[in-house]
DNA sequence: AAATTGTATACCTGGTTAGTATTGAATGCG
DNA sequence: CGCATTCAATACTAACCAGGTATACAATTT
């Protein structure tokens, strides 16, 4: 699975149509009408993304959501959390880890690295990366190159 | 969240400690016993590995589970998959997709190009690395530099 | 003030996950 | 040959949580 959320998702794709629109505003039902996701629903994720600061809203008549930032300056992991919380792999990674075996786990504390690697790699993808990735192989930039140290080949 | 579901976590903990007894072989209560973890959930778990072929069980006295290759050579994705089945960030990733929207998301087909590079980063960390990984900041060597290409700094 | 648009809360429900119990089959040993 | 040991397979239950919905409320513009 290594699931993210369908209303995380549907927040990222929300997300990415504010920023093809930016700088104007988009009202609710417009939203939920290019993105074809039920009103109510569009409703909730909004909620999530303008307590995230994500996206501006404004009411009244002519009101809308506007995205706060560029694109380029949007993070896949910050939409990611904005709906569902921090990003944790495991138990292990959360800062109050609720996991009975915890302490006595080997693993306890080898999981947070995995998990700042693939937060990083979230991190790193803004809402203006994800146009260029193309359904064939992605191709990443330098950037990430000192993240990977601990990685071998297999 | 971005969750790994807690069996997932179990099978990970399971190969780890199979790789350090390797190649000896290990009851499954004897795997209950040093993993914390309770009996029967263990039986669910061993049965994945199994039909992963990521671990070879023996039956009768003496019999047991033992790690089928060196831990160097067992990806996280293999662990992970072999648990929960194909690792898909995201609907759109997945073979065939039950998601609604899919014909006419615009997102669609750029969700797999980021779930690649997650998915690499899994497959290019093996149990042996796992070991490495410290509470502390993760290094990562050159072999995921390449993958990273469409990604930017923010 | 009236129309438009976002905000907040509370609820339901269905599916997935985790955990368990039971019975069966294979292997090795004396 | 038969008994002890150990894994295999199936099916069931219970809890939780995500997703989805409804309804009443508040703010802004004209």
């Amino acid at each position: 699975m290594l699931k993210v959320g369908r209303l995380a998702d549907y927040g990222v794709l929300i997300l990415h149509h504010l920023g093809r629109m930016r700088p104007a505003r988009l009202a609710m039902d417009s939203i939920a009408e290019i993105t074809h996701l039920p009103l109510p629903t569009v409703r909730k994720v909004m909620k999530y993304l303008v307590d995230a600061e994500l996206v501006i809203s404004k009411r009244g008549p002519n009101g809308g959501y506007q995205l706060a930032r560029p694109p380029a300056q949007v993070s896949l992991a910050e939409a990611i959390a904005a709906v569902e919380g921090p990003l944790t792999l495991t138990e292990c990674c959360a800062a109050r880890s609720t996991c009975e075996i915890h302490d006595r786990c080997d693993l306890a504390d080898r999981w947070p690295g995995v998990n700042a690697i693939v937060v990083k790699v979230l991190e790193r993808t803004s809402l203006a990366d994800l146009d260029r990735f193309g359904r064939h192989e992605p191709h990443v930039p330098p950037p990430l190159r000192e993240l990977m140290a601990p990685i071998r080949h297999l």
